[in-house]
DNA sequence: GTTAGAATATGATAAAAATCAGATTTAGGA
DNA sequence: TCCTAAATCTGATTTTTATCATATTCTAAC
């Protein structure tokens, strides 16, 4: 997620970054970075280009993502879509014990994931409004 | 919380169970139910008695704990309280990029865990309103 | 075309979390 | 008092996740 908004704030089709320019910048360790790109890249969530000039990247549509989308591809769609016990047929109708606590927040938070693009975060970042440091 | 949960509905100080009776129950191994368990009788969270006729039980005072001592006991008082992004200074003073998607949800959350008790979750699941398996 | 610089692919290692196993302590009952 | 049944304690093993290392493929520029 630090690396995706940190591309979206310092990339674009002519401007690319490489892993060892972007990992020290968001303290995660070249190695695990570079996986995790790669796998974004590969489901189309960033873009990359080999060789010379290469390196990753967002493009512009790749900045109108869902950011539900980083965490679909990373963590899978069960992380955030489990109940909290883990039972299958837990719902409204047939609430586990704990589903209350849960409430809609859950669905708010995912809501939200889905709703809100990458780029719509980094125009907050560039205004100042939210930070998105180390 | 499966284990707590089952506790709480089937034992008091004069009906404790072993984790060889539980473990089945809650769909969860032997071994790490055991050292769970130990974990939360040793602070407290819930009560043992050794030899024979003793077994893990939860106490009149037990059942009246909040539900977030159990996360804090469990997977440390961290786990739900720190950013998205892991940043220390994350407030609503000084949001990190994703700190408007969680807005409310999360202190919405811990609060519901602090301000429910373990018999508040057993009074649901008696009355058939709420459902505990596996 | 050749070279060099980048991502990509693949598998190995390290660290963390979950699980197992067994020795130790405690307590009830004969 | 002794035996047995339980939790407790400790450390080992397994599994998962994170991290590393390296060979391969692609591509821009000369």
């Amino acid at each position: 997620m630090k690396a995706v908004l940190f591309l979206a704030l310092h990339t674009d089709e002519d401007h690319k970054m490489m892993v060892k320019d972007v990992y020290g910048r968001i303290n995660v360790p070249q190695s695990y970075l570079a996986k995790l790109l790669q796998e974004l890249s590969k489901h189309n969530v960033i873009s990359s280009a080999r060789g010379p000039k290469g390196g990753f990247y967002l493009s512009a549509i790749n900045k109108e993502l869902p950011l539900i989308k980083i965490v679909d591809v990373i963590d899978g769609e069960q992380r955030l879509r489990s109940c909290l016990l883990s039972i299958k047929e837990c719902d409204s109708e047939n609430p586990c014990a704990l589903h209350h606590l849960v409430g809609n927040a859950n669905s708010y938070f995912i809501e939200n994931l889905e709703n809100t693009s990458i780029a719509d975060l980094i125009v907050d970042v560039r205004d100042g409004k939210t930070v998105l440091p180390l």
